[in-house]
DNA sequence: ACCTGAACACCGTTCAAGT
DNA sequence: ACCTGAACACCGTTCAAGT
């Protein structure tokens, strides 16, 4: 359908089409030389082999990934509001930032938030080591929930429902209905995440 | 190299030594027939398909994820010590437990692990709802963590060195020597860790 | 400089046939 | 019940050849 001279921007257009519709391994050399009506040879050519291929998609999803702009009046508020933009900006192109992930280029993806987090730790007070701990333990936590999340949303029904566990109240029960029932219930991601995050700075940030 | 009659186990053991070696692309169906020196055929025969054999190695993995004891004194203590054990299993067999994480099966694997959780949130004195987002945010953080720990592992040396980011320290400078010299040097996962999870905990177990 | 088809070495899987 | 080789439809990649 292409009738346009082959690039390898249309070439890397397409391929990152095919991977955020049907994964990595969605693309294939071939599929993407017949969605764009030429030899499969030619891609070859312009991008060279499928790995750098992959690289190259890698490389424009970090330049993609813009800059943070951070809300909100308290350094936690400001951290938090941080956390909340870089999750969203990693769930729009799941695919694509899994590929980021497993290339273990998070920390270059993650530089613009970095530097952000850094000035808000700073303005809290936190100075040196103590400072970077924190900018760490943050940018972990963040990432890791979006992983985590991402794996979750593969398998929607767990095989053993986590709320069976708890009727076997024998040995040391916690006899705890409304706990039991809010474990049985799919966790609300968004209200976790912001819970958790908050929770973790405000420990950070305490003196 | 195989002499004993082919059996299903003798498979699933093969193949789980394949992918803990070479990682799950590194199993091909024929390349396990000739460690086992059988036809590639007999494989199908016991265990039917690849998407089988893998799905029985993952389920042999959640099994041998064994039950975890706490150690220490207070909640928060044995939360940690629950927190730190996971993370040594869990990177123990890596890409078994990749595995697992991608059918989204994390949960299922973390039932053990939930309930001790549970019980010191517990003790601790938090209840209902409350609780159930305590054990979840610290669930959650606990598996981010590992995850994210293992994407660093793939690319040891980041292109730009996360330290050169602060040099340019023009607009608003974080003219904190030791914070950048921390943040150009690889954090200590171990230590990371211990200080996350306690910082977190600390914040949800607060009234 | 750009594109092509043919060919190679790999895959996972099926099937009819052996014992 | 268990094992086999041949065959099929797919891969990624190379290469010599075209324009």
């Amino acid at each position: 359908m292409a009738r346009s001279p082959l690039t390898r921007t249309a070439i890397l257009d397409a391929a990152a089409e095919m991977v955020q519709q049907h994964g990595v391994q969605g693309l294939t050399m071939r599929g993407l030389a017949a969605e764009l009506g030429t030899a499969v040879t030619s891609i070859y050519w312009h991008v060279g082999n499928r790995e750098s291929l992959l690289d190259a998609l890698v490389e424009r999803t970090l330049q993609e990934m813009g800059a943070i702009r951070p809300g909100g009046r308290t350094p936690t508020d400001r951290i938090v509001s941080v956390a909340r933009g870089l999750r969203h900006e990693l769930r729009a192109r799941p695919h694509l930032i899994a590929m980021v992930h497993e290339r273990g280029l998070t920390d270059q993806m993650f530089l613009p938030a970095q530097r952000a987090l850094v000035r808000e730790v700073h303005a809290a007070g936190l100075r040196g080591a103590r400072a970077a701990q924190a900018v760490r333990a943050v940018q972990f936590q963040i990432v890791g929930f979006v992983l985590v999340e991402r794996n979750r949303e593969r398998a929607p029904i767990q095989s053993p429902a986590e709320g069976e566990l708890w009727d076997t109240g024998d040995h040391d029960p916690a006899e705890d209905p409304a706990l039991v029932r809010a474990l049985a219930r799919p966790p609300d991601p968004e209200r976790l995440f912001t819970l958790s995050v908050r929770a973790l700075v405000r420990s950070l940030l305490a003196t």
